[in-house]
DNA sequence: TCTTTTTCATATCATTTCAATAGGAATTAA
DNA sequence: TTAATTCCTATTGAAATGATATGAAAAAGA
């Protein structure tokens, strides 16, 4: 059920560029986002021009060049990017919705494994479809800002020019924090959904 | 997101010696699940030997041989199988509960990724290790008998030996049932969840 | 105009994994 | 003794994976 080195790669450049955008920061060239997510630089220029042709990203050449999100943030789903790099998120392509194909069994239809399987792709596409890029930069700057930890891309790089203003979030997208008492923080799912919602159990 | 064919081998053969465990069939030959689920024979023939130097099923060599489960299909959980053919259900190294890895990230603890594909791992998790191969064989055996199909390994194949009797299932192991608005019922997904319990959603 | 820095485009490569195939040894029943 | 089966080990071919390599095209600045 593993997710390729290679969508590892365009899922956490993808958030980078999210992050980018949220502290005002125009463009991000290749060489950053590799050096900070230590990605192999030339492997991560064939991600990067995968995820422009499927437009997720646009590009400006040239020196002072670099990449930007093509489309707000919250209108990218995780699902999307997984399948254009990986494929369908179905573990069997006969549960697949999105590029079904038939497999060799003798009957589908009585296939207990197809209907296990179902579940499980239905699970992780509940997941991947439901949560935008903009979701997974949220937890993750908001995770980052609890900590103290500034974030990145907060500055242009090598040029002086001056920067756009960070768009002010309004007081941290409202974060509701909620106290829990100690004795329940104590097994965190530290997932995104236990994140979001606090009180979220398995 | 994919499961190996080997995996789904393994899981389909699995899956038929419960079948014939519940029919009282004593031995299964490679032959016949090879024939069945069209595998090919020395394949399977590999896979057996993996799943039962694990411990899943047990064999009878020589003539008439052949394989049987080596404990109640309700004591063997699809995860386990399924770790065993294709490794760790996370689709990422640092949320494997079961091998964790590092992974070349620079802050695991603050990577929302890591976070989204914690929630994933759990998901399918939950689903994989919740669910035994009994579920899945009663989903299947009692689906074929409402379509009117014969189960299949219900003699014994080349050989005349008195057969054992099934196991009668007591009533398919009450299930709660538990209503639902018929608004809230959005789509029937056709899983092992809507199977077992028919009011179930997403 | 020339240089530097970047994206863009292709080709190539090394390794591993996947999905088998092959050949025969050991065991058992008739 | 023979036939049918599991067991064991090696090999293979194709594809996927995870990169490197080389250089063209574009843009900005000197």
């Amino acid at each position: 059920m593993k997710l390729s080195k290679k969508g590892e790669y365009a899922l956490r450049s993808l958030i980078d560029l999210g992050i980018a955008a949220d502290v005002g920061r125009e463009l991000v060239q290749v060489a950053e986002l590799a050096e900070k997510e230590l990605i192999p630089a030339k492997f991560l220029e064939q991600i990067m021009q995968e995820l422009k042709s499927a437009g997720f990203i646009t590009s400006q050449r040239g020196k002072f060049g670099g990449y930007r999100l093509a489309r707000p943030a919250d209108d990218i789903s995780i699902g999307e990017i997984v399948r254009l790099i990986d494929g369908p998120l179905a573990p069997i392509g006969c549960v697949s919705q999105t590029s079904y194909e038939k497999c060799s069994c003798p009957d589908e239809v009585h296939c207990g494994l197809r209907m296990l399987m179902l579940d499980v792709r239905n699970a992780i596409a509940g997941i991947l479809d439901r949560y935008s890029l903009a979701d997974v930069v949220d937890v993750t700057t908001r995770k980052m800002k609890r900590d103290g930890i500034p974030l990145p891309f907060s500055h242009e790089r090598t040029h002086g020019a001056a920067r756009r203003s960070a768009k002010e979030q309004p007081a941290a997208a409202a974060t509701k924090r909620q106290q829990i008492p100690a004795d329940r923080r104590l097994k965190p799912v530290e997932g995104i959904l236990s994140e979001l919602f606090p009180d979220y159990t398995i």
